[in-house]
DNA sequence: ATTGATATATCATTATTTATATATGTTTTA
DNA sequence: TAAAACATATATAAATAATGATATATCAAT
């Protein structure tokens, strides 16, 4: 550790506005949950029935339901319907990074 | 939607191992608390001690070190002891892309 | 129109985890 | 030994998750 550093008693730049922080926070909590992962992976290659999602995720129709509907809540996801089923698909096209960048960090501690 | 994203069952790419959703689901839960963001802004501007970080933070001192302790022993952050003092710092730079990610959305969607 | 089957959503319960606050303990230095 | 700097413990409250049962809505066939 470099003296400059120790002597550094308060940051340079501004902070973000704590409301901004929540927000963020909310946003990467609804995504910080492995089966929710699962599902924004499988949506990261196309659009999916619920069905199908669940079958893929293995998670059972109600949990598939549920987490996508909380995703789709906190804008992760937009879902259209046609008919009786309901196609999902990412909205947050960030995703796609924020996935590879952890699952990148996680391959590199092997 | 195309005829062909509604005709697709199943995704083209393999699929990560759960495990590793597990953990990158951890790590990412591990930031995404409103009051470890905002250690985390501070700390991506350099090193900074627990009495100065509860500081800035406004939080108190014990918990303060508890986030600290909690991002430390998930790999986000790393400390150093000198006398009396304990400084931690960013062990992850891509902390830095992740935040900047997710407040650019948020930013956006003001 | 009524029936049955399919696709999705909701609800209620229980269990688990997480957050916050206050008090106390430990280590180091003066 | 007293203080300063951190860490830990405990209790309470709050949020989250998992599960199974049930409800709604649409479609297809008669």
């Amino acid at each position: 550790m470099s003296a400059a550093a120790k002597k550094m008693t308060y940051p340079r730049d501004r902070l973000l506005p704590f409301e901004d922080l929540k927000v963020a926070a909310e946003w990467l909590k609804c995504a910080a949950h492995p089966h929710r992962l699962r599902i924004i992976e499988i949506l990261l290659q196309g659009e999916f029935t619920v069905d199908a999602i669940a079958s893929l995720s293995k998670l059972s129709q109600p949990a598939t339901s549920g987490h996508l509907r909380l995703m789709e809540a906190k804008g992760l996801l937009v879902s259209e319907r046609s008919g009786r089923t309901v196609y999902y698909s990412v909205a947050e096209p960030k995703l796609k990074d924020i996935l590879e960048c952890v699952c990148s960090s996680i391959k590199h501690k092997k």
